[in-house]
RNA sequence: GGCCCUAUCGUCUAGCCCGGUCUAGGACAUCAGGUUCUCAUCCUGAAAACACCGGUUCAAAUCCGGUUAGGGUCACCA
């Protein structure tokens, strides 16, 4: 049976590398329908702290990333015991006296100093000479393990098939080898996925900027995209898919494809997956998603309507947060210099009739078919006899007093007959001031 | 510095294991053009890479060796 784990420590919130390291995991045990754990490495008390613990099985949940089981290394400390004694008992390790450090004596392995060889699913074989390691500390004392003590119980007691982590654990795991071994536990496969990278080349760290799971939760990106999004740094599916769920990550994921080189986070990559997650969802749901980021819209008009406005939105952003951006004019009159209103070389006569006869033909319009079908059917004739640019340009800024923006018919309409008109009549004092 | 890992467009990568089909493919970003004004979307196109040196071979991005460069790790942290 396959098992794998993922095995953070509590002293830091779930990062993008860490959720790489978790997805990996799970996707390689979801995939051979195993198990996958996840261990709270919390056997430093001084830096480990619940709300990290929280930050990390939260973050976990909302990527979807749920696991089978759930331990704490703080609630196993009587099965490292057990096994520390054995191990002291056996010769393999031993009390000793310290004249350096904290405290007056640690427990340290017995290195039998040979050469280890172990195979790496993702580099292949890879040889270290333990003797350079000495008689390394497994525990401050029979009460408080070490980490590679806890790592290597843990996983033989769990029957952990595949340890998939970062590289940076490649240097571990010699001396894990070695505890294995006086423990008599199996060899487990190893597979050392590639770093994420910041634009220097190093680890990606907060230095980087945002790395917190819980940062790009809040700022907006979907769930699925963060997944997508780092299941493609140093991986890909070898044929030219770009856009994966889950689902079909669990079906095409495999160990041996990924990359052994480290990859920078390249945000504009994320932005736009975000983007494509974000164009893809329904417009309900996606209302609702956007609630936290649209609280202005709600209180300010409650005779636009949100799904409408939101549906604006939904190709032009990258994250949710940015749903509320550039669309005040929903809200406010716009204030805008009266050039603005000029579309290139056009004159002020020409564009003030433009305006006048605009709201001439949208009087006709009755109130309950004043949608932006009708509202372009009827402008549409006219706008190509007098030069596109010089209406459409006109009516649109009128509107919202951008330069950018979206349509003018799709904003009339959310705008209302009677706002639509009160905005041209205002543009058109405007211009004959 | 010791030990370990790595090396294809600016970035993520396909190809490398099983040499010729690679004048090296895709995506992001960039630039140009088009689609009902602007922005966004969408479409089309452009520019852009096998780190270097040697070897093996009729033939090397692909195999071998070295160099260089980058990274990781060297706790009574995990």
């Amino acid at each position: 049976m396959i098992i794998t784990r993922f095995a953070p420590s509590p002293t830091g919130v779930l990062h993008l590398g860490g959720a790489r390291t978790a997805l990996f995991n799970f996707l390689f045990a979801r995939q051979n329908k195993g198990k996958f754990i996840l261990r709270i490495e919390d056997t430093d008390p001084a830096r480990s702290k619940k709300e990290y613990e929280d930050d990390i099985t939260n973050g976990l949940k909302w990527l979807g990333l749920e696991w089978d089981e759930f331990y704490r290394q703080s609630d196993r400390k009587e099965i490292y015991k057990k096994y520390l004694k054995k191990l002291i008992e056996e010769d393999k390790a031993y009390v000793s006296k310290e004249t350096r450090g904290q405290r007056e004596s640690v427990i340290r392995f017995r290195n039998p100093g040979r050469k280890i060889v172990f195979e790496d699913l993702i580099r292949g074989e890879i040889e270290f000479d333990t003797a350079e390691l000495g008689d390394f500390v497994i525990a401050k004392d029979e009460e408080s393990p070490l980490y590679h003590l806890a790592v290597v119980v843990d996983d033989f007691e769990m029957k952990i098939s595949h340890i998939i982590r970062g590289e940076d654990g490649i240097s571990n795991t010699p001396r894990q080898i070695l505890i294995q071994e006086a423990i008599k536990a199996p060899r487990p496969i190893y597979a050392h996925i590639p770093l994420i990278l910041g634009p220097d080349r190093s680890k990606l760290s907060k230095r980087h900027g945002a790395v917190s799971v819980s940062e790009y939760r809040q700022e907006g990106y979907l769930p699925e995209a963060i997944i997508n999004f780092i299941a493609f740094i140093g991986w890909n599916p070898g044929d030219e898919r770009e856009i994966l769920n889950l689902n079909e990550l669990i079906k095409d994921f495999s160990l041996e494809k990924v990359q052994r080189a480290g990859a920078i986070f390249n945000i504009q990559r994320l932005n736009w997956m975000s983007k494509e997650y974000i164009k893809k969802k329904d417009i309900d749901e996606l209302a609702e998603l956007c609630e936290p980021y649209i609280k202005k819209l709600k209180t300010q008009n409650s005779k636009l309507k949100i799904n409408d406005v939101i549906k604006l939105q939904q190709e032009r952003i990258n994250k949710l947060s940015e749903v509320g951006e550039g669309i005040d004019y929903f809200f406010e009159e716009p204030e805008y210099k009266k050039e603005l209103l000029i579309w290139r070389d056009s004159t002020e006569e020409k564009i003030a009739a433009h305006l006048e006869h605009l709201s001439k033909i949208l009087c006709d319009i009755q109130e309950s078919d004043f949608n932006k079908e009708k509202i372009k059917e009827a402008i549409w004739k006219y706008a190509e006899e007098q030069g596109r640019g010089d209406v459409l340009w006109s009516f649109r800024v009128a509107l919202t007093g951008l330069e950018k923006s979206p349509n003018p018919f799709i904003i009339a309409e959310i705008l209302g007959k009677e706002e639509t008109l009160r905005r041209l009549k205002i543009a058109k004092l405007k211009i004959q001031k």
